[in-house]
DNA sequence: CGTATTCTTGACTTATATCAATGTCGGTGG
DNA sequence: CCACCGACATTGATATAAGTCAAGAATACG
């Protein structure tokens, strides 16, 4: 299949990449397009392909035994995702599912170790990516640690704005379909508890709801309280 | 400084490296014994090495900007820590401290690359290392999202004594000082809390306790309580 | 010994979950 | 095109797990 170079190019993991190198990767690749909805992988299935996100968004949630679901991250363009091998596992630990029009790349997981070996700079930038990964863990792990349920969903909305974020008259567009027990399963709280802060911040001025959607009007007013009031 | 070279065969980032390749590591790198509560780095202090602890145990604590302390992670025998380069960070996100007395290896960050270009499986591994790490912080993030306090403490108190406990008349024992307060900081609750779930244990027989140390008696009672009663 | 941690335990408060009911939106098909 | 249905959201009332406040006991250490 053919794929369109220059939007590779825009993705820091493979921007300063020789274009040989760049040629006989995306040789392997394969991409996708998945319709807002749709799953890319599913918890549980045999790990059998690694994937980059080219465009669009998805979210990757996790169910436990007992019934609960968590959002374990959203995927952003550029973001690497599915990479299941590289930690040593051989099935996939969530589901990543289409929060919006997505297109995705795609690699046989067996080609993982040889790419590594034979691009020691994609290896460091991996590591990185995956390093990254494993800050905003700890960040999630202390703001669940350390702090109330109001301001870890501000936190987590100005994560979103800036992440997901589309300019618009009066204010910031989270740019794909969320919903209160989305952002609940964000934060480890409930959908109650979201509605009725999200309505708070409504009379505040600080946001406007909808169903699925969200605007952030004063990033502000939402930074003073994920500050802690 | 001289490094016992069977000490770092018996860790498995090193264990099939090839013996020059190993003294060429070893070469650069210095040990240091780590006395009972000294600590290694502190957060926020430029990332001049990157360790591995070869005996011993340290915890890796953050304090928030309100003076809230959390426990990151606990550093067992063989394990990498303190890579923050790997992580495109030029500071410490955390301190690490040694629970017990404690021997590291470390290198000077610079060369962190460069070991990593000319041993791709060492990246690999590396990597693996990261990615697992990813894993238990996101386990830990599902377990703060849906569980209840009594079960996250059964959790790690069980994950405790798995990665350090050492078998001992009459139970498991945890191998290193912990306190009410540290099992706080790793489970997102108060020493009281714990204090008042070990002291509940101790009536059923699960766990003697003591001042900053913990014995396992019963693996199984906590496992069921683990599972959700 | 006495001083400082660490731990325990009780009483009380509170944030947030749970339970329950109703409202609203938006897409589907008749 | 409108009506209806299902998914999503709001909001009130109530329950409760866990935090906070407070005091004292146990243990280690110099």
């Amino acid at each position: 299949m053919k794929i369109d170079r220059s939007l590779i190019r825009s993705i820091p993991l493979f921007d300063r990449m020789p274009d040989e190198e760049l040629d006989r990767l995306l040789q392997h690749a394969s991409s996708r397009r998945v319709p807002q909805g749709e799953t890319v992988f599913e918890q549980g299935g045999t790990a059998s392909s690694f994937y980059l996100l080219l465009h669009g968004r998805l979210k990757v949630t996790q169910v436990t035994e007992d019934g609960q679901q968590i959002i374990v991250r959203v995927v952003h363009p550029g973001d690497l995702f599915g990479f299941a091998k590289a930690l040593q596992r051989t099935d996939y630990p969530g589901t990543a599912i289409a929060v919006a029009e997505s297109l995705t790349l795609s690699w046989p997981t067996e080609l993982w170790p040889n790419f590594v070996e034979h691009n020691p700079r994609l290896a460091v930038t991996a590591m990185q990516t995956i390093g990254q990964r494993l800050e905003e863990a700890h960040v999630r792990i202390r703001e669940m640690s350390t702090e109330e349920v109001e301001r870890r969903v501000a936190h987590t909305v100005l994560r979103l704005a800036k992440k997901a974020g589309r300019q618009e008259a009066g204010g910031i567009r989270i740019d794909f379909l969320i919903s209160r027990q989305d952002i609940a399963e964000m934060t480890g709280t409930t959908l109650h508890t979201v509605s009725r802060i999200l309505s708070a911040w409504e009379k505040l001025g600080f946001v406007e709801g909808g169903r699925q959607k969200l605007l952030v009007k004063d990033q502000n007013g939402l930074e003073t309280i994920a500050s802690g009031s």
